[in-house]
DNA sequence: GGGTAGTCATATA
DNA sequence: TTCCATATATGACTACCC
């Protein structure tokens, strides 16, 4: 508390002549290579250059944001008894004695580092540079500085223009990611040599578990560290830093203590870890960051990582179980020592920085280019995922992000597209400087894997391959409606629009599909077609079930044309731009104009239930038209319910919603969006839909069926492991027929 | 009311 | 004149279900 009051006093003698003191960059902490800058020169030109400017007001903000946290912390922490304290610092001894059994000084883990790596491969391809000042990237930012420049201040994370002003004679390089990729590939070849499972960091840093080697070789770490350090340095040209401690966590920071090209051992006994970690600063930990240090020292005092366990009560008693439990751990010097097994990543994103812009027609440009980049990368890992995260950073660098989780899997460019322009949609009007995507909640397969989308081969011989691609236009007021007049038109309030939406999810049968191929059973789709010719499949294939379109409908309510206020929202698209050939043919085929389905009296009532929309609502009144349609074509199929059925189906019931899980949170709606959800087993709709399809895609397939057999033929291969050779012509032929039928 | 899930902001590297 | 890009994890808050 001792010191916290010092802080304060410290800020309260400030002089106001020296602003800058009280302007908190990141770019006057300790880094390697910087020791011995002027750092109240750095912090002064840092200041000049920054104020005024709209960054420079948003770090104010959050500065001010952060200082209404701290003081909150600081009156809970006011407010705690002594009962209170009592109880939590028992709490915290009990914690702290069960994070010590856990201790394990078994493992021996290096930490590479490689030194100012961006900056040593530009100089090793231009040795002009070596002994000059130099940095990587450009005016607005910089990647890394070289250790020359770093004794003038710049590093990375800086602004170009403020390194340049830092040091005039500073030499900027623009980033090479190929180059740099090259070098840690190389770099990575020695890592393997020591530890086949070493983890990568990132491009220059890793963690290698050497215990074996260095008990097969009976070498200490220390010296293998020297050797590997060493062998980088011969078939890279690069130099590294490296790390050795019982666990990763210290190894990183150990890595940091010799820098650049220096390494430091911390002995596998508790009394050198004790005292190691009693004098060393907090921030040098991986995963305390500028907040976390502040809020640390500002509520508790805490500076460094043994004062960690001094007020281990107060730490159980202001955080989250979890954060408590990192910071005693922090405390007692423990960190990870286990090699994780294979790691599968949660999200993927990607964001992009441009001009701050407001124009609509240029946001809606970056969203589509975002859109194709995330597709890609998720077509490229075989990820397919529900959340759809949209991130923007407005001009003011405000940084808002807005989420959707979706019932269908998805990873279609289209598809993403579609969703991320109603994110964006609701967001308008706003100047935006930067905007990103990200997808979460990935698609797992019954054993917990990931599924790869790519894999889905079968559901690609629909069609010609790709069933998008056979669309015809009539697909389009179904298919296509994302384009800049969403963004523009429709005013919708954002909520996600799939709880009344009319789909049929290529994704999930495509996924549906490899699962066949990945012998799991299926249990959660509308139709299964199951082949009885099971015992003629590869010993490792030994269920096949198809599954049928997973195509989904829900009721619209009957309240819905009398409730005038909810009309727009109703006014959702009808049909998933998901849809695919099949679909648009069906919906082709019972309506040949359902552009217009809606007669529209006196250019804005819809002469089918009276909803009035303006003409100049173009989408909307689509959309209305599409819901009269989907009405329409239900009552006209329920008369046909009892359609038979050629194929031997076996109709699964299960209930959309089901499928959603347990506990799952809706989005809070207005009642008219509240729409009860079908019973598949009794929507006429799903099932005579299905007929339809199997006729279309059936004749279109029948034209290469040649081709379609090589194809399942190599899909096979692909999802079974076994080679081509290994499966009866017989199963392929039966897979394309079944494949085709469905 | 506990458990679970969705959304958003924040923290970190 | 110019003040990061990107990926990921986690916590707070809230809502919903059983």
């Amino acid at each position: 508390m001792e010191k916290t009051k010092m802080a304060a006093k410290d800020s309260e003698e400030t002089p106001t002549s020296r602003p800058w003191q009280t302007y908190h960059t990141v770019f006057t902490n300790a880094k390697a290579g910087m020791e011995g800058v002027d750092k109240e020169k750095v912090q002064r030109i840092v200041y000049e250059m920054s104020k005024g400017s709209k960054y420079f007001e948003n770090e104010a903000r959050k500065e001010a944001e952060m200082k209404v946290k701290i003081e909150n912390m600081r009156l809970q922490y006011a407010k705690l008894t002594a009962s209170d304290i009592c109880h939590y610092q028992k709490v915290a001894d009990k914690r702290i004695v069960e994070l010590e059994i856990t201790r394990d000084l078994s493992r021996i883990w290096l930490h590479i580092d490689m030194d100012a790596f961006y900056a040593a491969v530009e100089t090793l391809s231009n040795p002009s540079l070596k002994g000059k000042p130099m940095a990587v990237g450009g005016m607005s930012m910089l990647s890394t500085a070289n250790y020359e420049a770093r004794k003038f201040g710049v590093r990375a994370a800086m602004p170009g223009f403020i390194a340049r002003k830092l040091c005039p004679d500073l030499i900027f390089v623009p980033v090479d990611f190929r180059k740099y990729t090259h070098y840690s590939d190389l770099t990575r070849k020695v890592f393997q040599r020591y530890d086949q499972n070493f983890m990568a960091a990132s491009l220059d840093e890793a963690y290698l578990d050497i215990t074996e080697v260095c008990s097969n070789r009976g070498i200490t770490g220390g010296e293998v560290a020297e050797e590997l350090r060493e062998i980088v340095y011969v078939e890279t040209g690069l130099t590294c830093s490296a790390g050795v401690a019982p666990n990763r966590l210290l190894a990183k920071v150990c890595s940091d203590i010799n820098k650049p090209n220096g390494q430091f051992i911390l002995p596998n006994e508790r009394i050198a870890v004790m005292t190691f970690i009693s004098s060393l600063p907090i921030r040098k930990i991986g995963g305390i960051g500028k907040v976390t240090e502040n809020i640390l020292k500002e509520v508790f005092g805490i500076t460094t990582c043994e004062e960690m366990l001094q007020k281990s009560g107060s730490l159980c008693a202001l955080f989250s179980r979890s954060s408590a439990d990192f910071f005693l751990s922090v405390g007692l010097g423990l960190g990870g020592t286990d090699t994780p097994q294979v790691k599968f990543r949660k999200s993927i994103s990607n964001e992009r920085t441009f001009s701050a812009t407001k124009d609509e027609a240029v946001l809606y440009q970056k969203i589509v280019e975002l859109a194709e980049m995330l597709s890609a990368d998720m077509k490229k890992e075989g990820l397919s995922g529900r959340t759809l995260t949209l991130k923007l950073k407005t001009a003011s660098f405000e940084v808002r992000t807005r989420a959707v989780t979706l019932q269908n899997y998805v990873y279609s460019s289209e598809d993403i597209l579609k969703h991320a322009s109603k994110l964006l949609k609701a967001e308008l009007p706003v100047a935006i400087r930067l905007m990103g995507l990200r997808m979460s909640h990935f698609r797992e397969d019954h054993d917990g894997f990931l599924v790869d989308p790519t894999q889905k081969t079968l559901s690609s011989f629909f069609g010609s391959g790709d069933a998008r691609k056979v669309k015809t236009d009539d697909d389009v007021s179904f298919g296509s409606n994302v384009n800049a007049s969403l963004l523009a038109t429709n005013e919708e309030t954002g909520l996600p629009l799939d709880n009344h939406e009319l789909c049929c999810d290529l994704t999930d049968h495509q996924s549906d599909t490899n699962q066949i191929l990945n012998h799991t059973s299926s249990t959660s789709n509308n139709y299964c077609v199951e082949m009885e010719d099971s015992d003629r499949l590869p010993s490792n294939v030994s269920e096949v079930k198809v599954n049928s379109l997973n195509t989904k409908i829900r009721d619209y309510p009957k309240s819905y044309e009398s409730d005038e206020s909810q009309e727009k929202k109703t006014l959702s698209r009808s049909v998933d731009e998901s849809s695919n050939y099949q679909r648009s043919q069906e919906i082709a085929g019972s309506s040949s104009n359902h552009k217009d389905f809606s007669l529209w009296v006196d250019d804005y009532k819809c002469s089918l239930c009276g909803a009035e929309i303006p003409s100049n609502f173009v989408e909307e009144r689509q959309d209305h038209s599409d819901f009269h349609l989907a009405e329409r074509l239900q009552e006209e199929e329920s008369n046909n319910y009892n359609a038979n059925l050629t194929l031997k189906k076996r109709v699964v019931e299960k209930e959309l919603v089901a499928s959603q899980g347990k506990g799952k949170k809706k989005k809070k709606q207005s009642p008219s969006l509240l729409r009860p959800s079908v019973n598949h087993k009794r929507n006429p709709l799903l099932q005579t839909r299905d007929k339809n399809i199997n006729t279309e895609v059936y004749e279109e397939n029948n034209a290469s069926s040649a081709d379609m057999a090589k194809k399942i033929k190599t899909a096979l291969c692909k999802n079974s492991g076994l080679r081509s050779s290994s499966f009866p012509p017989d199963i392929v032929n039966l897979v394309a027929y079944v494949s085709v039928t469905i």
